[in-house]
DNA sequence: TTCAACTTGCACAGCGCTGTGCATGTTCCT
DNA sequence: AGGAACATGCACAGCGCTGTGCAAGTTGAA
């Protein structure tokens, strides 16, 4: 009963992932693009989509939930690879550049948000970054690292863009890709209200951090 | 020659406004919400909007324009009603705030620059903004108030940002719309580099300065 | 008051997208 | 090799939106 017998042939399966794929690029371009648009950049026809979801929006739901999981997953490593005495700071910068890896999926879920027929589907999964965004900002202003010139949960929110805001400028080629992680963590700390001179050593040391970890 | 006879009937122009105003509402909550839910919104029929725009596209141009043209204004008043020795950071803040009474036309600006077929054509809007914040950024850097972690460019960009986010965090409860100014200069500062301690002076001052101009 | 400008309702064509049925290959698994 | 799972092409219905034509009403201006 662990597994039942799932999707009986390999290439199926296969595609089925190529599908999503496809899919996560495309709709986090053009929330809006037709299955047509992502079949094709799967490789496939779009009659076969309907062989893997029932409608668009079982797909858009599964990637979602798909993105949402992964985003959760990289909060929860970052939270249990925590050493106790870390610098708060030190760990937004960690969460942030871990975050980086899986920008893409992020995005997806920011720009489904911008769809108001999808929004409340994705706050059930945005919930978990934003509430450990406010908790480190609580303990960096505990520690009076942070200068405090508005509330924590605005402060989440504002952090919140900086991600998606450094995926745009890399797109729009104003930004090399090579710096997107450290300027992410940087700007993320910045509005967080860190001092600037000592921004650069909590994210050195998630860089240093975060930087041996392969695919 | 100075008028033509424009529009001859002043009830037409008022309803022309009142589609335009309720446009710019609905398109920056959604780019693609349609016609017959921007005319029901201006108490008008979707039949009238051909009365007075020939098609969508036109609809959307006249309003990129008028917003882009709002937002050219703003940046053109802070320049010029600029002191010879005011601190860079101070204009900063004050063109952040200044900018913040016309968000709703800067964010339709930034909306529809999310949707591909409207890019360009808003791009041509958003490049004095831009380049005003580009200017300060790097004044403010001459004289040694700012911290330097990236590249002009990148911060403009990432600047950019910022009054969207916090409308955002307005719409969704988050923050206090009172505030909403004032965190938009605070945050813009502190992506630009500014060191904490001194942005509240910056911001001070161009909150007193703009105050005083009623609608 | 009278005419022109404007708004409205209705009806219709067109377009692009979704979702389905079916008949025909093609590919994997045993 | 055989049969099941899968992909594909085509055809079709449905839906929502755009854009147009026309025949009414309604309102502003002279």
């Amino acid at each position: 009963m662990d597994e039942r017998q799932q999707r009986r042939r390999r290439d199926a399966e296969a595609n089925r992932d190529s599908l999503l794929d496809a899919a996560l690029r495309a709709l986090a371009e053009d929330p809006d693009a037709g299955l047509d648009a992502v079949a094709r950049a799967a490789g496939l026809t779009r009659r076969t989509v309907y062989g893997h979801f029932p409608s668009r929006e079982a797909l858009v739901t599964a990637l979602a939930d798909r993105a949402g999981q992964a985003v959760a997953d990289v909060v929860r490593v970052v939270r249990e690879s925590r050493p106790e005495a870390e610098h708060p700071l030190t760990t937004l910068a960690r969460l942030e550049v871990a975050l980086w890896r899986s920008v893409e999926r992020y995005r997806l879920l920011g720009r489904l948000a911008t769809r108001p027929e999808h929004l409340e589907h994705v706050a059930r999964h945005t919930g978990n970054v934003r509430a450990f965004r406010m908790e480190l900002v609580e303990a960096g202003r505990a520690c009076g690292a942070l200068h405090t010139a508005m509330p924590c949960e605005v402060v989440a929110r504002l952090v919140q863009a900086v991600p998606l805001t450094v995926f745009d400028a890399v797109v729009e080629g104003t930004l090399d890709a090579g710096d997107a992680a450290r300027v992410t963590a940087v700007t993320a700390l910045a509005v967080a209200g860190a001092d600037p001179a000592r921004v650069d050593v909590h994210v050195d040391a998630a860089l240093t951090t975060t930087l041996g970890e392969p695919s």
